[in-house]
DNA sequence: CAGAGACTAAGTCATACGCCTTAAAAGTCA
DNA sequence: TGACTTTTAAGGCGTATGACTTAGTCTCTG
């Protein structure tokens, strides 16, 4: 069959993959070279990130693809989960929740959130992240159901309020899980709290009255 | 006199640190080499930068440094002109508003927003930048002030929602200049906006209901 | 089992890097 | 003016990079 045999590329792929993760989580996406990348991999062909993924673009998405499929996998989920006429702290919940509970599962340590904080903030890799990480159909339909429960809103600061909590996600679970690394909580409890602490921000954030502009 | 013969010294040395500023926010830190920043600069010396001012670190806290002294200033002034027993409000905007017209102030396009959020996002330059950019005194004054103006927030909230609040801060104001740049809108009324916002938003964030943990 | 295709090892090549040296130019002061 | 210091110009040196080639290994399929 046809599976051995791709068996051993695609490990090679996926051990190229963690090692990348890994490597930019620490020392930035800029700052590793993809020979570095196969290297770090044991992988004595210094071309092989070229070979198996492509160019930085490529792998920093490759990198992307699978974790945004298990946090959308969560979210739909949650969403069909959801009591019926769900409030504005459920919406924020399905929004928060698959993110952290995919990094908590992902044991300690792990360096997704850092990955994808940098990437996210990097001029060049920006677009390409973002589109891939939040652009999926339960996260969508959760933005729309929460809007629908903010209808006072005008749309610059709904789009801006929208801004700040995925800007509030991303970096507080980079941070959290920095601390995690380093510190001596237990990870579910730290997980467990961070979400909490977040989909509070969220929903406070969503709620604080609007001054006028202009 | 002592001041021409160092005049064309620091000339060049505020030329090198203005190009990196926007060399790093438009490219990433790791993204331009010293040598880049040197020969964008229009030195024939592509080791300029290493001469007028050392490695990238040292580079990277010399952009910081005057931006944060200007902001420093701004939000002393600021806080000299408060009213008799301030609000929560008040104070928020004590930390906002400094850090949002010191960004007007340099005009269209400016650069150091998009920097900073790149810098302090970054593994290893984190700590040097958020030591040099969020330390100064009148900073803390204001803090310790917002602080206890919500008394009943467990010391983990505070700092979570702490950091949050300077998250905010320094990545919508950077997504604000990228589409200052990029768009129409007139650059005053933006940034008075985007200050209004962020108190506004701030403001939410902290009143934010805690949900009990563990 | 033999051969085709997928994968890895090993290494080449031009380019760009950081760091450093040397020498000329610009500026200062006795 | 002439000795002295600071700054700039020009470029060398060893190393690391991305892109690529070639040779060989492994695994399945016919």
């Amino acid at each position: 069959m046809k599976l051995a045999r791709s068996d051993r590329g695609s490990q090679t792929r996926e051990l190229l993959l963690a090692t990348a993760e890994r490597l930019f989580a620490e020392y930035g996406v800029e700052g590793v070279s993809n020979r570095q990348v196969s290297e770090a991999a044991g992988q004595s062909n210094n071309f092989a990130v070229g070979y198996h993924v492509g160019s930085k673009e490529d792998l920093v998405v490759a990198i992307v693809r699978p974790h945004a499929a298990s946090i959308e996998r969560r979210c739909g989920e949650m969403v069909a989960q959801l009591p019926d006429s769900p409030g504005l702290r459920d919406w924020v919940s399905c929004l928060v929740r698959p993110a952290v509970e995919h990094l908590a599962s992902l044991g300690v340590p792990s360096w997704y959130a850092r990955f994808i904080a940098q990437a996210t903030t990097h001029p060049t890799f920006r677009r390409l992240v973002v589109g891939e990480a939040f652009a999926s159909r339960s996260f969508q339909r959760c933005h729309e159901a929460m809007f629908r429960l903010v209808p006072l809103l005008p749309e610059e600061v709904r789009r801006e309020r929208d801004d700040m909590g995925r800007l509030m996600l991303v970096h507080i679970c980079a941070e959290r899980e920095r601390a995690l690394q380093e510190g001596t909580a237990s990870p579910h409890s730290t997980w467990e709290s961070t979400a909490t602490g977040l989909v509070d921000a969220l929903v406070g954030l969503w709620l604080a009255p609007v001054t006028a502009r202009w």
